[in-house]
DNA sequence: GCAAGGTC
């Protein structure tokens, strides 16, 4: 009789492979016969042999237990979501009116492109006696398992009859880890799975019916939309928007304010001992060869808005012409090494350090990625598992030419190496981005995949370095009454910072102040009062933007980039040279036409709340229908209230758009 | 012609 055959199915290509690879490993095994079916990759490996390889899960026996039999091993992966959620043909654009989306039935698709994948995994598992699901562990990752066990069944029924379909619980690749998964195989997270139909269902009814309306409505009133193209609204998009428009309303809303300050400065010896023009005048060789300083200090209240009260405060303080020390502190300030990168820290450091865009950053990351340069760059996770060889890693920098090598070098000497810091997000699928090969960047041919590859283990090295060390200095002054400071830094270690250039630099302000006493009375070389003018803030920034949408739940790491794509490619936003972003008269528009009836579909609140809703349905503590029952209905109402009102929504295209037939 | 979520 033919051995049992187990298929196993990965989310992606990549742990197909690693999974092949521990398959491939166990004593007596017999890899054969991998090959590229069409849409996936398929590995074969006959003859596995793992212990208890289905004796227990969570610690009950698992029915049907095969223990210590041979397997043959199928091991193959999808690219994602397998189906997709649309509505029937019978629910078109024409064919009905979008208030009925909200009810109307929704059918579970295979887009052409996943169709071979479809069939693939349909015929192999008539073959498999048992079903694994080997997808990533993470709320998404339940969801597709559901997509892959209903395709399965379809294709071999008898894997739920004889509930032989198992999930297996990893979060990296390493074989230690896959060994474990086979011996604690469990089931699919029924909860998880409603959860992400939840929030898939919401997100296109509410979605299509909001975009049908406003498209339609503008198309049928306007000059220009016929041929604009959809005028989209959803429930990430639109929050995104939402922020756009905000600062730029702040701006536009602007009112400077006038502000007094006061600024002060001192001559001090190296030695800490004062300078005094009287002194000077007195015993002017005394000082001869000290090296005297100017120290700046700023007034403790910052500024004033009320030029007469500053002014005489500063009348004031010329009466008083001298000023007292009334302290001097000195404390070890440290440097954080920057915890372990996860994608929206990349996002923004790229952004920040390096200005690229977010939506080409992910795409070179990926590029990267598939030519074995760095691990997985879509992840949450911020901090390292125990297991991870540091020491390997670093080991294969110290061999490339340049500052990598020295650096690593550095690292492996003098116990300089540090374990990273962890930070707090974990998403238990990936590890944090880390390069995955040691290359010289001269080897990588396209800049940009140069400079995030160099970015990407800058910051690996760095967070297995030490913490910069310094002191700071804090003066403290009186005059009159008014309290005047000076900072002053001294880096003593730089550590990470050595390899993190150009980038982060630490201030050294003044550098360390000298050692002046406590109750020494100094004569001010300047005390000016100063006039100046509030600024309006400036547009949002790339990076203010990510973590604004970071912070409020809008979107995921892989998705943040293209919600900020899809509101440029739908000209509601435009993205300047400095990668910063102002809204264009139709994305102004928008927000202030539904603001104007009253509902702030810019805010991220409702996204919140739905990404709330899911979490509890995850955890168990709500139905699907829980959720969706509510937040339908409530949506259904702003929908219909949207229409009775929609004139004032014509209202605020009016503003900038010309109506159709008006001229 | 609609969403957002995966991944290539």
């Amino acid at each position: 009789m033919a051995p049992p055959v187990v298929l196993n199915v990965a989310e992606k290509p990549s742990v197909a492979r690693a999974l092949a690879q521990v398959f491939g490993s166990s004593p007596g095994s017999r890899p054969r016969n991998n090959h590229q079916a069409g849409p996936a990759q398929i590995f074969e490996c006959e003859n596995v042999c793992f212990p208890s390889l289905y004796q227990q899960g969570h610690g009950r026996p698992l029915p049907n237990s095969v223990i210590d039999e041979p397997h043959t091993m199928i091991t193959t992966s999808v690219r994602g979501h397998l189906a997709s959620q649309d509505f029937g043909p019978a629910y078109g654009w024409s064919r009905c009116p979008p208030v009925t989306l909200f009810e109307a039935p929704i059918n579970t698709e295979y887009s052409e492109d996943m169709q071979p994948l479809e069939r693939m995994l349909r015929d192999l598992s008539r073959r498999a006696s048992a079903l694994i699901l080997w997808l990533d562990c993470d709320r998404e990752g339940e969801a597709i398992s559901d997509e892959v066990r209903t395709v399965c069944l379809k294709g071999n029924p008898r894997l739920g009859a004889q509930n032989r379909i198992y999930r297996a619980k990893f979060s990296t690749v390493l074989p230690g880890e896959i060994r474990k998964a086979l011996r604690t195989l469990g089931r699919v997270n029924e909860n998880f799975v409603q959860a992400v139909q939840a929030r898939s269902e919401h997100d296109l009814r509410v979605g299509a019916a909001f975009t049908r309306f406003q498209t339609l409505r503008l198309q049928k009133k306007f000059d220009g939309f016929q041929e604009r193209g959809v005028v989209s609204y959803g429930p990430c998009q639109f929050p995104t928007l939402g922020f756009v428009v905000e600062r730029w309303a702040r701006i536009e809303t602007f009112v400077p304010e006038n502000f007094w300050t006061i600024e002060m400065s001192i001559k001090l010896n190296a030695d800490g001992s004062v300078v005094n023009d009287s002194d000077q005048s007195q015993n002017g060789n005394v000082y001869i060869n000290q090296q005297s300083r100017a120290i700046h200090l700023s007034w403790k209240r910052v500024r004033l808005y009320d030029r007469p009260t500053t002014a005489a405060i500063y009348d004031a303080c010329l009466e008083a012409g001298v000023a007292v020390v009334t302290s001097l502190t000195g404390r070890p300030k440290n440097k954080w090494r920057p915890v372990p990168l996860a994608t929206v820290e990349l996002q923004k450091r790229a952004s920040k350090y390096l200005r690229i865009g977010s939506e080409e950053l992910m795409n070179k990351a990926e590029e990267l990625y598939n030519q074995g340069y760095i691990s997985y760059p879509r992840t949450e996770t911020e901090k390292f598992r125990p297991e991870f060889d540091h020491h390997t890693l670093i080991q294969s920098f110290q061999a490339v030419a340049g500052e990598f090598g020295d650096y690593a070098s550095r690292l492996l000497t003098n116990n300089n190496f540090q374990n990273p810091r962890a930070g707090q997000n974990d998403d238990n699928a990936h590890p944090p981005i880390t390069p995955a090969k040691a290359v010289n960047v001269e080897s990588i041919s396209d800049p940009i995949q140069r400079k995030i590859y160099s970015l990407i283990v800058k910051h690996y090295l760095a967070c297995c370095s030490r913490d910069a060390v310094g002191r700071e200095t804090e003066l403290c002054l009186k005059i009159a009454s008014e309290e005047f400071v000076a900072k002053g830094l001294m880096v003593l270690e730089r550590n990470w910072l050595d390899i993190y250039q150009p980038w982060e630099r630490w201030s050294t302000g003044q550098g360390e102040l000298p050692r002046v006493a406590v109750g020494s009375r100094i004569t001010p070389t300047s005390l000016l009062m100063k006039d100046g003018q509030t600024n309006p803030p400036q547009l949002i920034s790339e990076v203010e933007l990510i973590a604004l949408m970071d912070r409020n739940g809008i979107g995921t790491d892989a998705t943040i980039a293209q919600h900020i794509t899809t509101i440029c490619d739908r000209r509601y936003a435009e993205r300047d040279a400095n990668q910063r972003f102002h809204p264009t008269k139709l994305g102004i528009a928008l927000v202030e036409g539904y603001n104007s009836m009253g509902y702030r579909l810019n805010l991220p609140d409702l996204r919140r709340e739905m990404e709330a809703n899911c979490s509890a349905i995850a955890a168990g503590h709500k139905s699907k229908n829980d959720v969706l029952l509510p937040v339908l209905a409530k949506m259904l109402d702003v929908f219909n209230k949207a229409n009775e009102e929609v004139h004032k929504l014509d209202a605020a295209v009016e503003r900038h758009f010309s109506k159709l037939g008006s001229n």
